[in-house]
DNA sequence: AACTGACCCAACCGCAGCCCC
DNA sequence: CGGGGCTGCGGTTGGGTCAGT
């Protein structure tokens, strides 16, 4: 059953107001955050003096008054880039939203099941029929992204190692003992060039695309060369480690959690950005 | 002008993950 | 380690608007 009983669910429903929100409970909310900051939600109606759940001054706030938000209709730019986000995320909407500065998650996820979904349904011919938001689980091509997994967690660190890899580096992983160098892969090099401060940023992150130094702490315990003749692999299988669950996965068996996070954590949105990364398919961590 | 159905989108709901005690 | 509280996410709803008749 649902967590009814906890208080701060309890709350909600028991004499608040509900439905559209007036002028005035905007510019509460706008007054007490632009002071107080975001979060806490529980104690912002109180402290603000709405008689509003926590959760809806959030929505209301994130999704409506923050003043970040992009007004007007979604460009030809977002649109293409929402689809093909879509067809990697599938229904990740904040995901999704956080590759479009400005817009919220709602706002994407409204426009695909009143717009999107339907244009690329007509496109597609006559056999889709399916509505985006069904829950039946059978989806269609529209609808079927290309991720794993549907559920997101979080990871703080993760490396990537891209194909190909060489001989040579098959050889400096031996030498290495028990150490996965990680090679300056294309990508990154790709990256660098157009997108300096871009990588900059990413280095300073928690994510990391290269670099043998990142590995010190997980040496004793990994070997690529075990790692590859365990699970059969050649060289051009793309592998990426978690680094919290100090373990490699393939990219086709990865988790998506590993993947969005560090997608999410390497760059700041930007449409050009991103739709250089996914025009590379470089980003390992992607199937296209 | 009135009605109706389609459409849009803000807001709600339920759930799950994370954090802290 | 477990439980409670908080937060954020995705699915769904319902009221407002608009276009067609």
């Amino acid at each position: 059953m649902r967590r009814s009983t906890t208080p701060s669910c309890s709350r909600e429903g028991e004499g608040l107001n509900k439905g559209a929100w007036t002028a005035q409970e905007d510019k509460l909310l706008t007054c007490y955050i632009m002071v107080h900051g975001e979060g806490k939600w529980t104690h912002v109606p109180i402290r603000a003096g709405l008689n509003r759940s926590g959760k809806s001054c959030r929505l209301r706030w994130l999704n409506y008054l923050r003043p970040d938000i992009k007004r007007g209709n979604i460009t030809q730019d977002e649109e293409d880039l929402i689809i093909r986000l879509h067809k990697l995320l599938g229904n990740r909407w904040s995901l999704i939203a956080g590759r479009l500065p400005g817009r919220t998650d709602n706002e994407i996820k409204n426009y695909w099941n009143t717009t999107l979904a339907k244009k690329l349904r007509t496109q597609s011919g006559p056999t889709s029929e399916q509505h985006p938001s069904s829950k039946s689980g059978e989806s269609d091509e529209i609808n079927r992204p290309l991720v794993i997994q549907k559920k997101a967690g979080r990871c703080k660190n993760v490396v990537i190692q891209h194909p190909p890899y060489s001989e040579e580096t098959s050889t400096i992983n031996s030498q290495a003992s028990n150490q996965l160098v990680f090679e300056e892969a294309h990508l990154t090099r790709q990256f660098t060039d157009q997108f300096p401060q871009a990588v900059g940023e990413c280095q300073n992150s928690d994510v990391n695309l290269s670099g043998p130094e990142r590995n010190d702490e997980f040496q004793d315990e990994l070997n690529a060369v075990d790692f590859f003749r365990e699970f059969g692999l050649d060289n051009s299988m793309p592998v990426a480690m978690d680094a919290q669950a100090d373990e490699f996965s393939l990219i086709d068996e990865l988790v998506d959690c590993r993947i969005t996070d560090g997608f999410r954590n390497v760059v700041s949105a930007d449409l050009d950005l991103t739709t250089f990364m996914m025009d590379s398919g470089d980003w390992p961590w992607i199937r296209f």
